[in-house]
DNA sequence: CCTGAAAATGGAAACGTTTCCAGTTTAACC
DNA sequence: GGTTAAACTGGAAACGTTTCCATTTTCAGG
């Protein structure tokens, strides 16, 4: 095994076999329309001179290229980092690769991106927008004309081709229905003060979680004054201060629901700090299983979604589409949401 | 704008300014010997044409793609995702895109995806091998060309060409001074029994901190073998039921040293179980700060390096070889360990 | 052995750039 | 204005594949 200075070129395989260069890429690729003498020979020489394709010159041939864009506004923020490692591989099993970048939710860079993804020629593209209005967002994946597919964001169907029926294939999360279980579990213990502490309603699940909260409230029949919506930035900090000017207010929430790592660290910061016990004093439900969630004394009750299916789905879609075979009934997948019940939530003082 | 049925090539450019292919990539690329009249021309037409250079083919002529690899066991394990979210920040912002593989440790993987860099061509790669030991890794990485820059991980400087005298590119945590620190200080509060729960030692980190970990012993001048050193899988689970083990036994120790999420969370959720206090009965410090040992209650003291400061000083190394710009001074970094003082230690109980 | 179809093959044309080279225009200087 | 160098330009050759097309070879069936 010899130091290779530059790499083999397929031209040197051809040479070494003694055969023509499209000989050679029939050989190795289709194995179509090739003796058995010259697949022996090519394959003997390729080994000899330890040749590899090289995929650029491949890709700007045949006009795909082998890799998929992931776009997500953190993956160090584990509500993706999982979902990024679950498509990751589902992709490398099919023989892509994935290039990842954050956006930060900021549009420009989102617009940045979209654009060298394009540029590179990258076969398919999972995203998660920054914003569900953001119209240039849409249009620019839509020109971009490689297959896309949406992660837990609402898809505007206007905004599609107009020969597309279809609306763009997309996996969701049933955060409506996990957080109506959830409140609704709250309202069954007694509560009827309860606080969603989440961020922003500009993206999807913050919406859904918001209207499977107020739908709990209204089926129930109570007071729905009763359902307070806290909008957080989602910074540990804030969140804190927020939800320590919550708990201390006159008639304060006797439960609340938080969201993910962050958020909830903050709430529960703050229970701690004004000494409330829980679930004597506040009951508490997480938006999303974590360690945090699980290992905490006592241990949080969680709404718990499998974000590896999330990033599984979300690639098994994308391979449908790009190799063309998109059995067109399952564009979209919906996944469900429980409620995992464990020592945080219980009736409320009564006062 | 219209809708542009197949996108717009150089020679489209060409054709529309009225000058030849070779002046539209001067005036486009270089800037350089290109007269005012054809560089406005061209930009005229190059905007209303939409015209986007093709990546690949750009690529394929000047050898250089533009992306870097970033091969990690697991995107999904915090003690990555913030180095590869750092990492993609820096290069994004120097123009280039990131593809992340997750080997899951796997040699065989590892082997896979550097083959699959290399046949793409990109330009350099950073990495954290899976076993320090595996030569076949370090001989694909360095036959690969490109620029590597290691992430945490010894590397054996025999395995370089002989032709380089420098070690390769690397940036390290000075995990064996942090390990030291910390335990020094729960000898300075009266243990001598102490448990220092991590992976096993085929990495770099573990190996580091398992050194300074029986450096403080020997510096205090204390019976060794109060220094125990439990090797762990990663997995939360198996931490849990060792942990159990552990603090069962007769002389138990009267504090622990522990890893990461999965293992501090085992370690704190045995402790739960068996009804010990921390710091009264037990006390913890947690090797990497996370959300779950911030939040803790008790607050867990905590060893913390700036994950964002390795991704970073990645990024910048790899980055100062692609440009050759490399002043060969700073060809590693070694990053600093801190003791975050918590509420989780104290004297151990008289016995 | 002949015929025709099917299979295999070599050569060359793409794919969309950058870059080299030779030639032409401009500029500078006396 | 003439000479020379510098700046600019067009044409074509790469880069390393795949794929088309026209030949040549093989093979089965009469």
């Amino acid at each position: 095994m010899t130091e290779i200075v530059s790499r083999a070129t397929i031209r040197d395989v051809a040479r070494t076999a003694g055969v023509s260069v499209g000989s050679v890429s029939r050989a190795l690729n289709g194995g179509k329309n090739v003796s058995a003498r010259v697949a022996r020979d090519v394959a003997a020489a390729a080994e000899k001179l330890g040749y590899q394709p090289d995929f650029l010159a491949r890709s700007l041939r045949t006009r795909t290229t082998g890799m998929v864009g992931c776009l997500v506004s953190d993956v160090a923020n584990p509500l993706y980092a999982s979902i990024v490692q679950a498509a990751e591989a589902r992709l490398r099993d099919a023989g892509l690769l994935m290039v990842v970048a954050n956006t930060a939710n900021d549009p420009a860079r989102e617009r940045a991106m979209v654009a060298a993804f394009r540029s590179r020629r990258l076969d398919g593209i999972l995203v998660a927008p920054g914003s569900d209005e953001n119209d240039r967002a849409w249009r620019d994946l839509a020109a971009g004309g490689a297959p896309v597919v949406i992660l837990d964001r609402d898809v505007p169907h206007l905004e599609r081709p107009p020969e597309e029926t279809q609306p763009w294939p997309a996996v969701l999360v049933d955060h409506r229905e996990g957080a109506r279980t959830a409140t609704r579990y709250l309202i069954g213990l007694g509560h009827r003060r309860i606080a969603l502490l989440t961020p922003g309603a500009r993206m999807r699940p913050g919406r859904e979680r918001i209207a499977g909260f107020r739908a709990a409230f209204a089926e129930a029949d109570i007071d729905p004054a009763g359902a307070e919506v806290c909008l957080q930035e989602s910074s540990m900090d804030f969140a804190q201060g927020d939800a320590l000017a919550l708990l201390q207010r006159e008639r304060r929430p006797t439960a609340i629901i938080a969201l993910g790592t962050r958020i909830l660290a903050g709430a529960l910061r703050a229970a701690r700090d004004l000494g409330l016990a829980i679930p004597a004093d506040l009951s508490v439900i997480a938006v999303g299983d974590t360690d945090l969630a699980a290992v905490h004394s006592p241990a949080i009750t969680a709404l718990r979604w499998s974000l590896e299916d999330v990033g599984r789905a979300a690639a098994e879609l994308l391979l449908q589409r790009l190799r063309g075979t998109g059995g067109e009934g399952q564009a979209r997948a919906l996944l469900p949401v429980d409620l995992v019940l464990r020592d945080s939530c219980g009736p409320p003082a009564s006062h």
